[in-house]
This record gives C-alpha cells, sequence and structure tokens, in this order.
DNA sequence: TAATCTCGCTAAACCGGTTTGCTAAACCGG
DNA sequence: CCGGTTTAGCAAACCGGTTTAGCGAGATTA
C-alpha cells in the first residue's frame, strides 16, 4: 500500500474515471448547459470525489487573462505596506478590484528592476503609484502591452491616470497660515525615493512645493531655500526634519508639510523642544489620512481622496482591460484644507522679534 | 500597411526570425550555457528586437511553480490594509519574500468564500494569518495540497505556525496596573470577525483574556462580565467602546486594551471626557504597533514582533514549499511589556470612594 | 584508423487545461 | 418515411512555453 505522491488530478483522470472525454469535464465545469444536466452532475460528482480542481494556471494559458491586477510601487513593499497612505490607497485599490472579482499582485523593484520584476507577473493590468511617467521601467511596461493606469504621475496623455490637485491644496494650506498672520515659515519635504535625485518640478512634491511658494510670494512673503528640509515620509522623518532645523537655527512660526506622517514627526518634535502647538507654532500636513484627526491637537491638513484614487485607477484600468476601450480617461481629483486643532493665530513676540532685523 | 493589432511576439517567432529551433530560444533565456556564445546572445539580440519576453503563465505551466506566494486574510483586503498591524505584518511577509525572489498575492474571501477565492490563486504557498485551524476554509485549502503556515492561529500540530506569546503578554500587561495599585478595570476587545460569534478561547482575543483574567484573579480582582465591551480593532473602535463604558456607568482606573488602535481610540475618548492619562486613567495597549511610541502620552504596551512574525511565517512556508521539508517547524515569540507614559499610579480618590461601598 | 566523447543543436513530448469543428443519434413537423 | 434541426458529446488543435532524448560533426582517445 505504497502511497506515491498523490499526484494532482487532472483533467484527464477525471475524464476517465467518469468514462467520458475531457471536452466533456471542461463543460461541466464552464458552461453546464451544453451537457445533459445528469452528465455534468454526474462529471462533478466524479471530480469532486477525486479531488479535482482546474488547474489555475493552465486555465489562464488558454483564456488569456488572469483576474488579477498588479500594483506597481517605486520603493520595496518592505518599506511601504506600513505606509499610512499607501495603506489607505491599497484599500481603495483592493475594494475595487474585490468589486470586480480582481484579485491583488504587488510589484515591487525585485532586485532592483521593475522592468523583471514585471516580466515574471502574471497581471491583466497595472496600477502603477507615484513613478514619474518618463521612469525609464514605465516605458518597458507600456511596450510589454500591459494595460496602465497611473496615479500620481505626470502622465503620459494617451493613458488612463488619476491625479489630484497639489498644487490647489498646497496653495490653500499656505494661505490659511498667512491670513493667520504667519510670516516664517518652515516647509518640510518628502525627499525623493533615489536619493540625491533632484526635485521632480512636475511631480507631487514639486506641485505641492510650487502650491506653498506661489502663495507665500503672493503676499510678499519669501522663503529662503535653507528653510526647505526633507526627509522620508515618515514621523520619524518628520522628527528628524524638525529637530534638524531647529538645530540649524530657525525659528518657525508655522510648518508646512508634505506629508501627515511627518507633520505628526513635527508635532511630537515640537512637544518635545517644549513648543505649544498651535499656540507656539502652527503645523499643516497633507493627505488627510485617518489618524490626522486623532492626533493630539487633531491636525489641520489638506484632505485628498486617498481611498477613492486607488478605486478610480482600478475603475479606469478595467475599462480598458476589459472592454479594450481605447479611449483612456484622465481624472483629476479635488482636494480640500481640513481646518483643525493644529493650526492658530501667528505668535505675537515671536512676529515683533522677527520684525525688529528688518 | 494595414497593421492588425500586433500579436505579442511567440518563441516560434523568435525561432523562426532567428533560424534555430524553439529548443534553442528556450536555452538562450534559461540556460545559455547550452548554447554557443555568439548564437544565444545573437538569439537574444533578435528576441529583443522583436520585444519578445517568455510568456509568465506559459512558464509557470511547464515549471511548476509560480514564485508567488498568498497571503489570506479573513477579512476583506478593503478594510484590512490601513489596519497598522496588518501593514506592519505584510512589510515582514515582503521583506522575506523579497529577498527569496517571490511576488506577493493578496487573497480575501472572494464573494465570500475563500475556497473559491484560493482555487483562483496562482501561488506556491499561502501565509494565513488569523485564522482558526478549524475554519472549514482552512482544510479545504489544505486538501488542495497547497502548503501553509499559519499566523496566529491555533495551528495543527504537522502545519508550520509562528505563534505569540499572548497569554503571557496580557498577563504582564494587567500585573504592572495591578502592582500600580489598579483595582478597577475596564477591558476593551477586538470584536470577532464573524458578528455575534463566540469568542474562541484558543484564539488570539481568548488567550489575551485569559491572561488578564488569570492575572486579575491572581490578586483577589474579579471583573464583571458588563466590564469587557468589544469592538473593532481600529481607533474609532476604541473611542466607541471607551464611550459605551462610560454611558453605563462604569469609571475604571485602568483600561486593558486588546490592541493599540483601540488604546489608542481609549486615549482620546479620555480626552474628551476630560480624563487626564495617566493621572486618572491609566491605559495599557497590545501589539506595540509604530505609532504607540507617538501618541500623547507614549502608549505603554505590550510588544510583540510583528514584522518578524511576518518574515518567520515566510521562512517556513518557503522551506516547505522549496525543499519540500516535511518536518515542519512551529515557531513561538516572545512578547514583552513597554513601559511608557500612559500609565501610572491609581488615582487615590478613586480608591477610596470605591473602597466606601465594600 | 576505429571507437568514444563532447559540443551544439533539434524534434517531439509534455504541462493541463479550453475551444473549434464535427458526428451520430434523437426529435419534429409534414 | 423523409429532410432538417437540435442535442450530447468527442477528437484534435491550440495556448506558449520547457524538457527529454537523440543526432551529426568534430575532437579526443585507444
Amino acid at each position: 500500500m505504497e502511497e506515491r505522491t498523490p499526484r494532482r488530478p487532472r483533467i484527464a483522470d477525471v475524464a476517465r474515471e467518469a468514462g467520458v472525454s475531457k471536452t466533456a469535464v471542461s463543460f461541466a465545469f464552464n458552461s453546464p448547459d451544453r451537457l445533459a444536466p445528469e452528465t455534468a452532475s454526474r462529471i462533478l460528482d466524479v471530480a469532486d470525489s477525486l479531488g479535482y480542481r482546474p488547474h489555475p494556471v493552465a486555465r489562464m494559458l488558454t483564456q488569456r487573462h488572469t483576474h488579477t491586477i498588479g500594483v506597481l510601487t517605486p520603493q520595496a513593499l518592505s518599506v511601504i505596506f506600513s505606509n499610512p497612505f499607501f495603506g489607505a490607497f491599497s484599500e481603495g485599490v483592493a475594494l475595487a478590484a474585490e468589486q470586480e472579482g480582481y484579485a491583488l499582485h504587488f510589484i515591487s523593484p525585485l532586485h532592483g528592476s521593475l522592468a523583471s520584476a514585471m516580466g515574471r507577473a502574471t497581471v491583466d493590468g497595472v496600477v502603477v503609484i507615484g513613478l514619474s511617467a518618463d521612469h525609464p521601467e514605465v516605458e518597458q511596461i507600456r511596450a510589454a502591452g500591459v494595460p496602465l493606469a497611473m496615479v500620481d504621475c505626470t502622465a503620459l496623455p494617451d493613458q488612463p491616470s488619476v491625479v489630484v490637485d497639489d498644487e490647489g491644496g498646497a496653495r490653500a494650506a499656505a494661505e490659511h497660515l498667512l491670513a493667520l498672520g504667519h510670516r516664517d515659515y518652515l516647509v518640510v519635504g518628502v525627499e525623493p525615493p533615489v536619493p540625491g535625485a533632484k526635485l521632480d518640478p512636475e511631480g507631487v512634491m514639486g506641485k505641492r512645493l510650487k502650491g506653498y511658494l506661489s502663495a507665500l510670494a503672493a503676499h510678499g512673503v519669501e522663503l529662503p531655500d535653507h528653510a526647505v528640509v526633507v526627509g522620508p515620509a515618515s514621523i520619524e522623518g518628520g522628527i528628524a526634519a524638525m529637530r534638524r532645523a531647529y538645530e540649524d537655527g530657525l525659528r518657525p512660526t508655522a510648518v508646512l508639510a508634505m506629508s501627515d506622517a511627518m507633520a505628526i514627526g513635527v508635532l511630537r518634535a515640537a512637544r518635545e523642544l517644549g513648543l505649544r502647538v498651535p499656540e507656539d507654532l502652527s503645523v499643516v500636513g497633507f493627505d488627510d489620512i485617518d489618524l490626522a484627526q486623532h492626533t493630539n491637537p487633531p491636525l489641520t491638513t489638506v484632505h485628498q481622496p486617498i481611498r477613492q484614487k486607488g478605486e478610480s485607477a482600478v475603475r479606469l484600468l478595467l475599462s480598458v482591460v476589459e472592454r479594450r476601450d481605447l479611449r483612456s480617461e484622465q481624472l483629476r481629483l479635488e482636494t480640500r484644507l481640513m481646518v483643525r486643532g493644529s493650526t492658530g493665530p501667528a505668535p505675537r513676540r515671536r512676529q515683533e522679534v522677527v520684525r525688529v532685523p528688518s
């Protein structure tokens, strides 16, 4: 009774056992109406007793689609999953994907190369987040003929894409602080994924910076270069950025952070520095992640529809995947300022101190 | 010059164009050393000029493995991705998977059935998180012959699994509060995924509750049933649970929360209720998510190695996937109490008030 | 010089299904 | 009883690769 590795049953095994052809078995699973009802159910019974399940890979091969969509991230997954922004985005993606019956496959730059990772991925289409369109890898993916939907990218005009009004949101944030009388600013930015790379002026962070600067300039406030510090988009990154600014002698009354995680770090660093928020320091973030309304004080920030971005990207993608719909939409969603507790009027004393030297 | 949908080039196209056999093309890609160097590079050149890439699905079919591992979650992905615990866990999974050259495929109960979702999934193995081993779906997956690694489950003895010492951690949390003199407790628990289901005493939450109760009992403190409230494992869930308890007239001096997210919600609700932490109320969480050290005050909590759980699960899984290693390991990791700012001595007045009626 | 080995490559089988084209039997109205 | 239409099911081609077995030519050995 030697039990040799019980090979997974194949369609031929079922066919033999049920005394029918492979075709019949296939029909029993995929279009039972083409078989006599009793034959179909007999085949299904035999299949069940044998523990047969159609091999998903073989099925993919003939059906020419995988019912899976890929999510392409510029950074390694091992660093991105606990980023709350990415979490919320993924929720949106997952919601739409699940509704449409698609599974999710995460693709990260395996061993450094996105293109080679893509080569191994069995997906019907890809949602790309936060990668500039001129990124060499993106071009390779397009060349491979895999449908794409780009999010937060400066997209090619013929690609489906989802963006938000980053510049307008940033401008609103700055104007809010200006209206509160602030004149001394610190901008806390997200560093580019590749260390040392120049800030892409067309990228998300470039747009936000542009929004800040244009609002400030319109009110006669100049932002010196050293008043822009950058770091990783995390709480720790925000803490470090704020500390660094203070060590450099900066004494802003308001911080414009390009991400909520960093803003929360600034909040925390401020507490350590003995600064009260918002009395001594106003802080405004960007993104409006779930956590933002639960900080102490609640964070004033620029809301963007993160989940909806994920959802919309999937919908756009599937519209071209399933209907081979060439007409690709470009979606642009709005941002809006959420004024909560972390911003307040500029402190008087600080303003006077600043005025003296001028 | 009518350009018909430029069909994806197949291996036969490359073979014809290069004047060699399909086999040679396959060799050029997979084992170039079996070909004369110049032949190999010529084939590769031709392939490149044609834009040929071996079809990943076809390749999977013959090679019998997909280089993909699945992550199986009991809840829909659209609700789980912004859970910080899951985020950290996924980071661990992704780290190990990326290192080993595996991609990640997330599987959630598609249209309600985990088993049918599994049927469509093309994975070499599955990491299962937070599902009890007697869950019917788990059995089906095992029957399908897909290797499994279970995390936070009461695992079958012959399955690789990773758990932590939940009971010990919970006991340590309770003992910490007991040592601070607290006698009036509120336990804030995570509700089971299926509403209305009884708490599995062998599950994670059951173990934690047992830990709390045993420590309290050892010190002569009894916990009435209504002093255990449950809700979803989120900040909102924690807020709601705390409010509900207060409305029910409970006035604990210490809260034992079974998740950090809920503990953070309790912190927030306490602030709204005018309670100072830790002067009026001590709060201890569970998990030690990244955020826990950045709350105000920093959260005392039970640390568990979340990322490592993900990593270890993947390593265990791959050891059976790749080496068909029957000897499956059961890993049990330690927890440890992190005392931070959210716990302090029991308030005197409250204690006296309590003493009066007794 | 004959026998053996190695190299470079190929033909054919195979992975496990789906789909197309077709046939034989049953049905059906006239 | 006959021609035409359904119905039920089959054989073979196909999806796009990988892998095994083997072949001819040149190099090496006996």
